[in-house]
DNA sequence: TTGATTGGAGAATGATCATTTCCTATAATG
DNA sequence: CATTATAGGAAATGATCATTCTCCAATCAA
């Protein structure tokens, strides 16, 4: 997924940082890296609390590199964020093709979840429910941004679930849209209850529990 | 639960308003009824969106007296966070003892938090979850209000999940803890998913299937 | 080599915001 | 009635923040 930024790069796909250069000076900072960051401070400190000055120090820019490669901070937050949902959901692709049949890409995706649900990095946070938080009120491009992430990720879990109908590893009893709702709500809420500083073995508990959804 | 605020009142009940007095000029409003407004500002914009202007129009309040009343911003969010889960637990219990054993108890517990996730109710969204988000790393002694709110109510859980093993309507091989800790994150799920404007009907199929985790 | 174009860095700007101050008003106390 | 204590309200204050501006550097086109 390609997120607008500034200069002449914009509707080339940057990962090289130095393929396709445009006229004057060549940025000198990856802005994939620069998002990473970015990503970083707006998980821990949401979007209002974080100054151009936190994201000045995590990105390693002065203030007026970040106002020449995006317009306003709303646009560093929006393309961090496309940065975030697009990393996650390829790690989490990743994870679950390891697994051989539909009920085994659940656990799969449960367990991905519990991973990001504890400890240190289950306090910095999920982007998506943050902004879902946040934002939801304030800036309607965004909300529409989280819906849509929440919505993908819905349809996701629809698929895995018919896959499991399908190859036999789950009954044909099971409701797959309903069930990826309620499995939907699991995700999310272990992401809160992250927040909070739980423990792997409390996080990890849920999963057996969760899984009984599918019988 | 008294949250402390300044004042002569500070150590006493205020819901009458007036049956308590010091020497000085009384307050001319009502304190609960200010933190309901506050409360309704902070759902909607999170803390640190919500500026003391914000509050001032929705307490119909100057800003002098609003700190006349409370030592700071932070000091008026305590205080609503405090009303808020007061408040919802209240209008919780009072929901739960309508129903007659431990699974229906559940159940009720679930169509509460289903009828706080949708519509404009649902994207004004919940202080815990917003907290959780927000304010788990830049403000430890409200994270501490987040966590223990997210515990008591964890508590709750457990303990309607054993009334039903004793009253004979869930099963003896549930286990109450971890059966406890999914359904909790259901509820704060169903909150996140409430921010992206789902319908009632959306919100209302994940009831039935989270009920499957009691079998 | 020269001009055009864009990036880097930090200072300057203007707006916003939380908080304080000041003055007046209203009550209890003795 | 005088004193003391607190509340209401609005203007003043000082800090912070997002954004812009300015100057210099690096690259490309010709």
């Amino acid at each position: 997924m390609i997120i607008s930024y500034n200069g002449p790069m914009a509707t080339f796909d940057s990962s090289q940082g130095n393929e396709f250069r445009g006229r004057g000076r060549p940025r000198e900072f990856n802005i994939e890296d620069a998002l990473d960051s970015a990503i970083g401070v707006f998980r821990e400190k949401g979007y209002h609390a974080a100054s151009i000055g936190d994201l000045t120090n995590a990105m390693s820019l002065a203030s007026g590199s970040i106002y020449k490669a995006f317009k306003d901070k709303r646009a560093v937050f929006a393309a961090a964020f496309g940065r975030y949902v697009s990393v996650r959901s390829e790690q989490l692709s990743q994870r679950v093709q390891t697994a051989l049949n539909g009920r085994d890409k659940l656990r799969a995706t449960l367990t991905f979840y519990v991973e990001s649900s504890y400890g240190v990095e289950g306090q910095r946070g999920c982007l998506v429910v943050s902004s879902a938080a946040e934002l939801a009120i304030f800036d309607h491009e965004i909300a529409d941004m989280v819906k849509e992430s929440i919505k993908r990720n819905e349809i996701f879990l629809v698929k895995l679930i018919q896959e499991g109908l399908a190859d036999g590893s789950i009954k044909p009893t099971v409701n797959p849209k309903a069930t990826a709702r309620l499995l939907l709500c699991v995700l999310q809420g272990m992401r809160v209850m992250g927040k909070s500083g739980r423990t792997k073995a409390e996080m990890a508990v849920v999963v057996d529990v969760a899984m009984k959804v599918l019988d």
